[in-house]
RNA sequence: GGGCCCUUAGCUCAGCCCGGUUAGAGCGGCAGACUCUUAAUCUGCGCGUCGCAGGUUCGAAUCCUGCAGGGCCCA
């Protein structure tokens, strides 16, 4: 048996340093400072303040008064005169302080610990080494901060705490913050080209009585006044169609998905999707606005067209290349696919495609497509004419029985979203949902559900119409050269932790 | 789902192969010096559930098994 140990001993590392923070905390107080001050009226930013000064000579100093706030990243003291690194939203700046120009209140910086928050007042100068700082008269705690930072030059490299606290990963490096402006930088981009052609943002319901749109398990929630089952919504589509069917003719939402799948790199269990709606559209017309709204946010993110994916450069600039799904896979085994082919099963397998008895024709050639075509498809490619099995609300072809209008826009060998000539005919979309029913009930559990209440709107008559719904998570790994979504999201699931007690 | 790898101090990492004193270093912390630093420097001090649970052994961070979390590759 162990003695317990003595009543304010530390006992570790953890424990010491929070109980210094926490003494600290107490000694400001006793001295009369609130170490979690109310607000702080900043007059400029880090980032700013290196614009505007960048020609000032080592040595100088200015009359310009400035008050700056942000965390102390860097604590360098000297005695009489200390050196504080200051991080802001925009960058960092140093802070000059000295005993000269502060007086007593210069007291302050030996209670200083890193990750404090702290506001300076003062005038804008160079060190002698040329440093553009902020010689401070008078500086303001305005947080303490009672946890250690993580460690100041290497900073976190663990992916697992990087992403579970990713508080810490952001205030320690800055090219992190990309997580976040890449993403805003891609929506405003794309917002401003919908808005410009006449696109109206709307919302609909997260919570659907029944998940459509998509062939995807959904996450179940009850309501309990109403005592009824609802699922999150594993697509936008169909509430958007019934806005078409309202009368509203161009119109977008940009939300948030929620699928009931594995976790990997490529896969969050809720992620951002857009769907565009047009009236009097078509497939045509959403691979013109595909390529429109790529290339825009290209240029937000990045300010160029090209991006360099995976060590290839892609020019999205450029009219993508168009394929169909048949035509492409026929290249790639060497014959000519059809689905009226009765060995297409062979072919499969001859491919490595293993095949489920249920499947169709359709089926099959959509899984010899995905293994053996999208992944080759490094250049932005749009593939088209999906078999009419797998695509049960898109129309059907104008030209080719078997085939719907149903589009995918594939960059860098990976599925960037859907378009449609979408299916208006209700009947059509009856007759559709009920082989999905059936699917269902022969054990996909992917299938589509049966949307009663949309196929009666559709017989209120919906116009002919385009259809996109673009991944914005996937498109933003594109843009910036990802490895993995949880790169691009700011908080990714992962498996909750093992409790320690 | 299959294979490989990782988990040691708050953080970044040694140590593990080939078991053997009291498990190391840097940052961070504490005490002190310092008016131009740039990951400041210098002096002194402390701080550990070696992921968890078993097993082998006189002895396990180290070898074995299981479990958990994470990463990479494949399906």
């Amino acid at each position: 048996m162990s003695e317990p140990p003595e009543a304010g001993e530390p006992r570790g590392r953890l424990e010491e340093a929070l109980r210094a923070r926490h003494d600290a905390l107490e000694s400001l107080r006793a001295h009369g400072v609130e170490p979690f001050a109310l607000g702080y009226e900043p007059s400029a930013h880090a980032t700013d303040l290196h614009d505007r000064y960048a020609d000032l000579a080592p040595a100088s100093t200015t009359e310009d008064r400035v008050a700056v706030a942000g965390r102390v990243v860097l604590l360098r003291r000297h005695g009489k005169l200390s050196f504080v690194t200051l991080r802001d939203a925009t960058g960092d700046i140093q802070l000059m302080l000295s005993e000269e120009a502060m007086g007593r209140n210069y007291g302050l910086v030996r209670d200083l610990d890193l990750g404090d928050i702290v506001g300076a007042d003062g005038v804008v100068a160079t060190t002698k080494r040329g440093e553009l700082s902020v010689k401070a008269s008078e500086l303001t705690l305005l947080t303490k901060a009672l946890r250690p930072m993580p460690e100041k030059w290497h900073g976190l490299k663990d992916p697992e705490l990087q992403q579970r606290q990713r508080h810490l990963q952001l205030l320690s490096d800055l090219d992190a913050r990309r997580i976040v402006t890449a993403r805003a930088q891609a929506l405003r981009a794309v917002r401003e080209l919908l808005d410009s052609r006449g696109f109206v943002e709307v919302e609909t319901p997260v919570l659907q009585p029944v998940a459509g749109g998509a062939m995807a398990r959904p996450f179940v929630t009850h309501h309990h006044v109403l005592d009824t089952d609802l699922f999150l919504r594993i697509s936008l589509e169909l509430y958007l169609k019934r806005l078409l069917v309202g009368g509203l003719e161009r119109i977008y939402e940009i939300g948030r998905n929620f699928r009931n799948e594995g976790i990997d790199r490529s896969h969050n269990p809720e992620f951002t999707m857009l769907e565009v709606y047009q009236a009097y559209g078509d497939y045509f017309s959403m691979m013109e606005l595909t390529q429109a709204m790529v290339r825009a946010a290209a240029l937000a993110v990045t300010g160029s067209e090209r991006v360099t994916f995976r060590g290839t450069e892609l020019d999205l600039g450029l009219d993508w290349d168009r394929v169909t799904v048949l035509g492409s896979v026929s290249e790639q085994v060497g014959e000519e696919v059809t689905l009226d082919r009765t060995d297409l099963p062979i072919i499969a397998e001859r491919n490595g495609v293993h095949v489920d008895p249920k499947w169709g024709p359709g089926k099959v050639a959509i899984e010899l497509y995905e293994k053996l075509v999208e992944p080759t498809l490094v250049k932005p490619t749009f593939v088209m004419d999906f078999p009419r099995e797998v695509s049960p609300l898109a129309r059907p072809h104008r030209m080719k029985p078997n085939l719907t209008e149903h589009v995918d826009p594939v960059v860098g060998g990976i599925e960037l979203g859907t378009a449609y000539s979408e299916l208006t005919d209700p009947i059509e979309q009856r007759a559709k949902f009920e082989l999905q029913r059936q699917a269902k009930l022969a054990g996909n559990e992917e299938a589509h559900p049966f949307d009663e209440d949309f196929v009666e709107a559709l017989e209120y008559g919906m116009p002919p119409a385009g259809g996109l719904g673009l991944g914005i998570d996937r498109l933003l790994m594109i843009l910036t050269d990802a490895g993995s979504l949880r790169d691009l999201i700011l908080f990714p699931h992962h498996r909750p932790e093992t409790p320690r007690s």
